[in-house]
DNA sequence: CTGAAAGCGCTTACAG
DNA sequence: CTGAAAGCGCTTACAG
């Protein structure tokens, strides 16, 4: 920036300025500043803007991994709504695991984030403490918690897990299943677990049993997990009519597992999956689903961080915002009345 | 940081090599300083300590998109072999954008990363020369260019296509066709053309038409995509007998319109992708593809990296280099020989 | 093994 | 509309 300023003859400061607030700068000054700019090929260093003006233009993204294109399309909003304003984000990756979380909170709190987004609402207790100290903005995605660190962008995963619940009920099937992820210490999809939880109570509200929701292995879940899982219930209970997976990944794979049984779909077998993804709609049978908008869980936060970061006063902001995207039964051809 | 030193009763500069050596401090020193830290919960900025060492720990890594498998598993090798070594990665997508491209480039420079990983061998002039003048280690991956502007880690599209193109001639086939994206100004998928280009010579060196290969809508492919590109392909040339898409999301997306079509694959059609998703195994019937191994260039290029820049003298390395992780066929059951 | 001084490249907060 | 001074929170490069 010195090279910048002696070249067009004026100060660091009006470098400064041209680079912020360009309408501060007389034409005259500006020109010369930005033929020297484009001369020696500037590019200012934000590290040093950071450093002095204590705001980093970063903000941390933590979720538990990206190769699931729901994640990966609220990353896609979040990054698209704050593109203009010049936010850089940061992401990490928990794998689920919450050890690896509270590691990676730590290690992002270093580079002085705006602002943390963070898809889960269980943390460890120091990730929590990290959190509230850390002394700004917190949006917790993907679920709506009762009491939210912060602020909370999401849906209610429990609510989503009774739908899907009734919605088999609705059509008649009495032997219900479900598939889902095991949490263990370091494998941890409460989200999912939360859909689940739902499934089952509105099942015992029904006065059916919740016998066969099964549990099996780490999260994210895959095609194969998908297949496998259905394998084992099939196993544990023969008789099964429907069967809700708390992803869709899951549920083509138990679809795919299915077509090579040569078990009809939805005639032997209804299946629900949740998340929309873009395979639901593609696959044969398509897949009955429940929708949620990921893309806009993403640009919705990126709105509420804009509003956040970028008011001059601090006033008349809420100290906390719970913001409930919803979700939609998409009743596709995997699902229907069972066979009399 | 001033706070810990006056607690501890020591110098900031101990503090400082606490934190970053601190094999240089004395045993009851370390201790004292240690725990000024955790009364405090002082957590060190690296915004200033990367402003005065002049090295951010900063790796940037551009990508056409997240919302594919791929990219995403090579962001999960690369963020897995960087761990250890304490590097953030700054993530930016340019959804196939030369011109997006460059406006991610200049922003990512300003925050100074130590390092550029790049998934793209053409650019526009201008990012040519800010990725050239940077004075860092870049790495283009997911081809292997003649003349890399630095590093590369990738494999040759074009071959890529040639195989496709002689697995199916080797069946048999000679009315064949390929499933692409076109290139716009503004849609720019290279490689996937070096994949159809590949193909198209190897069609042509076997005496076979390259009249079916189809360049349709913009990248990135999908499902939809490929669904759509089928019907148009089956529209242009009806007799045709196997397709290759450059992409196993548009060939499952092929292969789900003939389903519903009841068009018999491999039966009445061949279909052979290219990548290796997980949706090829899964599928039924499962697909042929061409597997290249996504998460090994990220972590290829995470270790080239870390040769890079933890080598104490820059001496010894290499000025250059081009990494070929390879490919391979991958047969299953989508393709076969044609029907007599 | 420890510390005092200078500086990284910007912006803040004045002053004129 | 423009500039001189001080400082952001660290590390570098000495010195002892």
């Amino acid at each position: 920036m010195s090279d910048v300023s002696r070249l067009a003859g004026v100060s660091k400061m009006t470098v400064s300025r041209v680079l912020t607030d360009p309408a501060l700068v007389a034409e005259a000054t500006r020109n010369r500043v930005m033929t020297a700019i484009e001369q020696l090929g500037y590019v200012p260093d934000r590290t040093a803007r950071s450093l002095s003006s204590r705001r980093t233009n970063f903000i941390t993204a933590i979720l538990p991994t990206l190769t699931n294109a729901n994640f990966a399309d609220t990353v896609q909003g979040l990054a698209g709504a704050l593109r203009t304003a010049d936010y850089q984000l940061l992401i990490g990756y928990t794998m689920y695991s919450l050890s690896e979380e509270e590691r990676i909170v730590r290690a992002m709190l270093a580079r002085r984030p705006d602002a943390i987004v963070i898809a889960s609402a269980v943390h460890t207790k120091a990730t929590s403490e990290m959190l509230l100290r850390a002394g700004i903005p917190i949006v917790e995605i993907w679920d709506v918690p009762e009491h939210p660190v912060d602020h909370a962008v999401g849906f209610s995963n429990y609510e989503v897990g009774r739908l899907a619940a009734r919605h088999l009920i609705s059509l008649g099937h009495r032997r219900i299943g479900a598939i889902g992820s095991a949490i263990t210490s370091d494998a941890t999809d409460f989200r999912g677990e939360s859909r689940l939880q739902g499934f089952s109570a509105a099942l015992r509200e029904a006065g059916i049993s919740d016998g066969s929701i099964l549990r099996q292995s780490a999260a994210p879940s895959s095609y194969d997990h998908g297949a496998e899982a259905l394998s084992t219930l099939l196993r544990q209970a023969p008789d099964i009519e429907a069967v809700f997976a708390v992803s869709d990944i899951s549920a083509v794979g138990a679809l795919m597992e299915c077509q090579r049984r040569k078990i009809a779909v939805p005639g032997d077998l209804s299946i629900i999956g949740f998340g929309d993804f873009d395979i639901a709609r593609q696959c044969v049978p398509a897949l009955s689903t429940i929708r949620v908008d990921a893309e806009m869980i993403g640009s919705k936060t990126g709105e509420l961080l804009l509003t956040l970061l970028e008011s001059d006063d601090g006033a008349a902001l809420p100290a906390q915002s719970r913001l409930d995207v919803g979700f939609e039964l998409v009743t596709r051809e995997t699902t229907s009345a069972p066979k009399i």
